[in-house]
DNA sequence: TAGATTGTTAATCGATTAACAATC
DNA sequence: TAGATTGTTAATCGATTAACAATC
C-alpha cells in the first residue's frame, strides 16, 4: 500500500494553518544553518517562532517521520524535504500583470526569486506602459497574455490591477493556462476549484492593526481624535 | 451595568478571524452602496464574499445588534460602525521606515489614505537616501526617531527593512512610543505585549500558492523539471 | 397576516495542546 | 544505562454551521 518511491508528500493537502508555519520553519532552519547549527529539537524551533513544541511535532510528522528520537531533527537533512513539501525546489515561471508602483516594487522584490519564483513576462493595460522595459522585461499588452503565456509556460501570475478589473484580468490568466495566482487586487475573486489562489490584502491588513491597538489601549485614545 | 454613551465595542477584544471578515464586510458594504443599495441580508453579503450567513450574523451581532429582523442590515447605517469597530474613523499618524523598493511602492499605495492611515515621516539608515524626498516628505536618519516621533505624535509604523535589522528597529520603535507596527521584513518579531504586531510576510504567501498548484494538481507535475 | 430575516443556542467540525510510550 | 526527544493518542479549546424562536 505504500510506495517508498513517492515523494514526501501527504496522502490529502495538509491544512493551510500547517503549510503557512512549514514556511517559516523552513526559512528558520536556513537561518540556523547559516550560522552553524546542525541538529534542532521541536522545542527549540518552536521557541524561535513562538509556536508550541507538540504543534512543530505534529506539523512535521504529517509529512513523514523525519526527527530522531532523544536527538531532534538534522537541520541539512530537513530544509530540502520541506523545500520538497512547499513546491520551491524547482522554477515557477511567473508573469507579473500591473505595472503601477506595487507591481513594479515586487518586480524588484528579492524574497521571490530567491525561492524560485521567477518573474518572466509583464503585462499592463495602459498604452504609456506597454513597450517599457522593467528589469530587462518588456511590457507586453494584456492582450497578449494568451500566446505568450502559451510560448513561455507561464505557471504563476501576480496581479496587482484595480479591484475593478481583478476578476477579468484572473478570468483571462486562467484561460491563458495559468494554475495559480497571487493576488493583490482589494476584491474578491471567483476561480475554478483547479486554480490555486493566494489574496494578500494591504489595507484590510493595516484595519486588523488600528483594532489591534485599540484594544491593546482599550479606553486610553480617545474615540475621535 | 450597560453604559448606553459608550462606543459599540466588544467586552472582550473579538477573535482576529472575525476582524478580517469584518474588513471584508465593511469593502463590500462601501462598494454596494456606490451601486445605490440601501439593505442587504447576511445571506446575500456572505455569498458576494464566500462566507456563511450564519457566520455574517454572528460576527456582527458580536458587536452589537445591528440588523432588522425581516429586512436585513442597512447599508448606510452599518458603514460609520463598522469603520468604529476597526478603528478607521480617526487618523492614524504613520512612520515609513525603510525607503527600499517596497517602502517607496506602500508610500505612493492610495489603499493605505483612504483608510486614514497617514504617513507624515520617513526613516532609513543609508546615508545616500537620508534628505531625500519621497511623495513630499524628507527622509529622517533612524537615529532621529525617538525625537520626530515625539514631535509629531507618530503611532503606528510600516517596517520594510532587512530581516536583519527588523528586531532592533523595531524595538527602537517601540521605545519612541509607536503603538503598533505593520511589518513586512520576514522575521520574527518579539514585542511586548502592549505594542500591536500584524505582519505580512510576502515570501511565505508565495511558498503557500505553489504547495497549492502542487496539491491542486497531484500527480500532474513532474516532481522537480 | 405571511414572508423574510435576525440573533442566538446547540451541534459539528477542526485545530491546538498535554501527556506519554517508544526510541535513540 | 540515563536523559532527551520523537510521533501519536486523548483532551481541550475555539471556530463554524445548522436550526429556530423572536421580530418586523
Amino acid at each position: 500500500m505504500t510506495d517508498p518511491f513517492r515523494e514526501a508528500q501527504p496522502e490529502k493537502p495538509a491544512p493551510k494553518a500547517v503549510i503557512s508555519r512549514v514556511s517559516l520553519y523552513l526559512r528558520q532552519l536556513e537561518n540556523l544553518q547559516r550560522f552553524g547549527h546542525k541538529t534542532i529539537s521541536s522545542s527549540q524551533l518552536g521557541s524561535l517562532l513562538g509556536i508550541n513544541d507538540a504543534q512543530v511535532r505534529k506539523d512535521l510528522a504529517h509529512f513523514g517521520p523525519f526527527g530522531h528520537p532523544g536527538i531532534g531533527y538534522q537541520i541539512e537533512e530537513l530544509i530540502p524535504i520541506l523545500r520538497g513539501i512547499l513546491g520551491i525546489d524547482r522554477v515557477w515561471k511567473t508573469a507579473l500583470i500591473g505595472l503601477g508602483n506595487l507591481g513594479r516594487a515586487l518586480l524588484r522584490y528579492r524574497g521571490f526569486r530567491g525561492r524560485g519564483f521567477q518573474v518572466i513576462a509583464l503585462f499592463d493595460t495602459d498604452p504609456k506602459k506597454i513597450g517599457q522595459t522593467h528589469a530587462g522585461l518588456t511590457v507586453h499588452s494584456l492582450q497578449e497574455l494568451p500566446t505568450v503565456a502559451a510560448e513561455l509556460g507561464i505557471q504563476l501570475a501576480i496581479l496587482t490591477v484595480p479591484a475593478e478589473v481583478a476578476q477579468a484580468v484572473a478570468d483571462l490568466a486562467i484561460t491563458s493556462g495559468i494554475q495559480g495566482i497571487l493576488n493583490f487586487a482589494p476584491a474578491p475573486l471567483n476561480l475554478p476549484e483547479t486554480t490555486a489562489l493566494v489574496s494578500v490584502d494591504l489595507s484590510t491588513q493595516l484595519e486588523q492593526l488600528a483594532y489591534k491597538v485599540l484594544t491593546a489601549h482599550a479606553g486610553q485614545i480617545p474615540p475621535h481624535e
